[in-house]
DNA sequence: ATGCATATTTAAGCTTACTTAAATCATAAA
DNA sequence: TTTATGATTTAAGTAAGCTTAAATATGCAT
């Protein structure tokens, strides 16, 4: 039994799979082809190859859809790559971006045994750095709202303040000098990541956070 | 141009390469072949593919030697390999076989930039918890005696206590309370990585160390 | 120096993951 | 209903990285 699953594997699966969450439909082999970078041919080829290894189900011309398989393991990959989000950004400090990047690579080096060390490290968090989910070891997600940093939330929405995680008596002093309590809607209108300074909106008040404060500042979204 | 290198070419450059150190002679594509687990045919197709890319200088029955890319190739890798191994040591605790298991597999999938990062986090280390060497950007080891943790410390071989790095009292007190001063000669007899406690011989004394202070002593090599 | 055991190489073939080019299907417009 | 346009599939081929089996070179013992 071939129970590995190449790397090929892995990125045509979690194509498939995030077509599926996005779109919804029409996911066929042509435009996964053109998620992945490769010629439609390529596609049509890995999808009658998944499919002998029940990965997917698929008859030509028709939609892919994942089995149950597939689906577990595509969301057994989405662990790993926000699983190591988190940890790059929360250890190393990397931005979304640079975040992103290295987790594409790495989700697909890392054991079951690593990944275990680095969830029980940062203390099993439910959410990355962007706010999604990171499914558990049974692959189950946390359907409740994210909470994010503010300087990792994203620009131009409306966010609710909902945790004020600062240490010190100067960081509380400001944040209620300035509007910011729990429940404040707030609107992040720029970062600037050179500068690691954030510019946020609250009712009038139009301030600069340092990364410190900006870090120290929980949002979720707004419910309509 | 070709400038990417692929996991194999990496693991059979990395393959000669540590056998050029170790024995120094006899670099054969057999026993490259022994050493990677393929078989002797597979070995000699790569050793030529790889000469036509100028890593290693081959020619047909003869011995196999690195090029200066391929040498600055293998240095590059081990300077990955041994980053992980320090940072997954350092970071998440992982003992000395676990380290070398993921690091196996994470040296193949780091960007350069992702290897500064890790670099500088862990405050530019000049040797990985084996107490080998981990060469710098440019390539260059630091070619002085390695100071390694006691916890890290290889069994039967008599070191030189050059550095106790405890942070409390208690720590200190115990020290010369049993003839751990620098320069002491001590002998690293058991490891017991269940219990996270490390046997010792100092002189005449026999110690249980628990980890903290396994981690605290520091030793290098004894010259003879 | 010769022969033989062992090491090494060649040859042929396989799988994965692609490519290009040609063939075929699907479907929306006329 | 027919058609043409675009999507999809098939066919053939390539490269990497292996395999097994056969051929050949090496070098040591005699």
């Amino acid at each position: 039994m071939e129970n590995s699953t190449s790397i090929a594997t892995e990125n045509f699966i979690k194509a498939v799979f995030k077509h599926e969450q996005t779109e919804g439909a029409d996911t066929k082999s042509g435009t996964i082809a053109r998620e992945l970078g490769i010629t439609h041919a390529a596609a049509t080829d890995m999808a009658r190859k998944l499919a002998s290894k029940n990965l997917v189900d698929y008859q030509k011309y028709k939609e892919l859809k994942l089995t149950d398989s597939g689906r577990e393991l595509a969301v057994h990959v989405l662990r790993r790559h926000r699983l190591w989000e988190t940890f790059l950004n929360r250890v190393l400090g990397l931005d979304m971006h640079q975040v992103h990047t290295e987790a594409e690579v790495l989700e697909h080096a890392t054991s079951d045994f690593l990944l275990d060390q680095i969830d029980a490290y940062l203390g099993y968090p439910k959410f990355d750095p962007h706010g999604d989910p990171i499914p558990d070891k049974n692959g189950m997600v946390d359907d409740s709202l994210a909470q994010i940093t503010v300087s990792n939330a994203e620009v131009n929405i409306a966010y609710q303040v909902c945790r004020l995680s600062g240490s010190d008596e100067e960081f509380f002093d400001f944040c209620s000098s300035n509007q910011l309590v729990l429940g404040s809607t707030i609107i992040i209108r720029k970062h600037y990541p050179k500068n690691k300074m954030t510019e946020v909106e609250i009712g009038d008040v139009k301030l600069l956070l340092n990364s410190d404060f900006a870090d120290a500042i929980l949002v979720e979204a707004k419910l309509n």
